[in-house]
DNA sequence: TATGAATGAGCGTTCATTCAT
DNA sequence: TATGAATGAACGCTCATTCAT
């Protein structure tokens, strides 16, 4: 998996994922039929334990709306944005098209349900008087999109010019919710 | 350009974009050094008429920042979001760590220009009164994340789920700029 | 023993071998030496129930030499031609020279000692009188080599335009027996 | 050709054809698609002048069908059965099943055509009283039986016991049209 | 004696790059 | 300037062989 994110499917040799695997070439042949299929594979696999980190953490029964998505942000950007697992996402972006399957599989376990899971959280937050703006239900994407951005700014320019990605979720938020009170 | 943008940069074949640019595969080495810096140079090149058309047209007069924002929603996902331009967009977040030069070029020729001229209109709107969030200038990127929202999503996961884009966005302006009086 | 009948020593897999004979690949290697020793010892083992097969029924008492030479060619034709063990003969004129080891043993065992039993037959007929050219004797191959043409046209050929085997060296007999004169 | 003939198709290799034809493994692939269709493209372009060696003299005028026999018998013997191109025939009948398209060809080109001819000559050899037996022009393939165990003769067994064909094939035409006054 | 996972040399094929024309 | 045949290094994949169990 790390050769693949760091250097995309074509670019990757079998040659560097045996040396780094420590097992000879042929071995893995034996446990996948082609590169092909490694790849979809190891994807799948990889994909799973930063489902159970984001979806692990259950909310805070006493929560407000806007402590949950918070402390979600949170864990995305610590576990995943400023991690390996943020290059994960973008390889997904990089290859999707390339293997519809992959673009399939994290649609359905990632996007999917997470963007279901964030609209009842927006939906929640409505009821209870939390949020005003009624349409953001209608596109929970927004909700997240920061956190995308913030992936994508680690990968590319955070050489240029580094990224506070926590906060820019919070002055996000403060857009949703309305100011906080303190910083 | 074509080739790269449909297969990334270790799965383009010379021959292919030979075919396509109807010369032979030995003219390109007349022009270019190698496959790499072609690559490096056509984006380069690639991206300066979508500078052009994002930045091409200049506001009205009158108008508020909102509707300056908007219409440069409103163009950049017509002319970005849903052409091959949006494609072009995931070829340089697909290739970038690998490429840096790219990188960088995009950095500061559309990145760093764009939030620069957005935390202006968003100065400008603090100003007049539009935006009540001050915080947001600090994070211009929050102002064009759903822009590239749509275009990932529409690469991905159209297939999947339709997404109306500027309807997106228009809710996002909601957020900031506060609810429309009409739909 | 079939899989290199089907496929020639090179094409065939030791994996489809072990397969085939219910064992595991390893276990190959508790009873032959390698690929080739295990081709040639293969070889030799066939070979020999062909010789049986060839030369285990007795000629009977007082038939004459055409009888004789008539059912040897009708047991080679129904035992070799027609089955298994002729793909076995084309075989050997595959590998031959590649393997000269078998190819001596398929000389020494077969060959040399068929030719041998034929001409003996031969100078039996010529002192009886069923046979008038003498010269005969000197090739004892001429009386088998519709036998071989038998084998091969099964192989190769049979799709196109089946062969009466049998019939074709009956003829082959009335030009050295004289015109037989029932069919 | 000469590596396929020696080696067979699967143990070929294409390094080896390559540095044979003094070409670069590369260039190979500039005049074929395939391992497997070079093969059988070199067959078949290595079969058009045996024909035309076999098919290319024609008949004397005033000659009796023997002497026609005899001499086609000649040259097949000399041109063919004793030089590289007796082991084609052998490559044909060891890679044929595996290469239906391979044995077609020559089944077209070579066989049929070879049979035609010869029961032409032997319907003459009956027509004008030379040949007595007329169920020989029925199975054609015993005219050139002899023919076909000396190319198998000479790559298998010639190291064991020389095998002189021509003298063979007198006798063998001597049982068909009667004895000669002189050997 | 039997297994089968692991090995790694070797092969067919591709493709960026060169260069004589 | 343009061509495209030729190159050969490099890659994905196979399979005979080994060896710990």
């Amino acid at each position: 998996m790390e050769e693949f994110i760091a250097r995309g499917f074509a670019a990757t040799r079998l040659d560097d994922v045996a040396k780094r695997a420590g097992v000879a070439k042929g071995t893995i042949y034996l446990h996948f039929k082609d590169k092909e299929s490694m790849f979809e594979e190891l994807i799948r696999t990889a994909i799973v334990p930063m489902i159970n980190r984001l979806w692990g953490t259950p909310p805070q029964p006493g929560a407000s709306v806007r402590d949950m998505v918070e402390s979600f942000a949170k864990t995305f950007i610590e576990e995943v944005a400023t991690t390996r697992r943020g290059d994960l996402v973008r390889l997904i972006v990089a290859e999707g098209p390339r293997f519809p399957e992959v673009a399939d599989f994290y649609y359905r376990e990632v996007v999917s349900r997470g963007l279901g899971g964030m609209r009842a959280l927006i939906e929640l937050g409505i009821a209870r008087g939390e949020i005003q703006h009624k349409n953001l239900a209608r596109f929970p994407q927004l909700m997240v999109a920061p956190a995308l951005i913030a992936v994508i700014w680690q990968s590319l320019f955070s050489r240029h010019a580094p990224l506070d990605a926590l906060e820019m979720f919070r002055v996000h938020l403060d857009l949703i919710f309305g100011e906080r009170r303190t910083t």
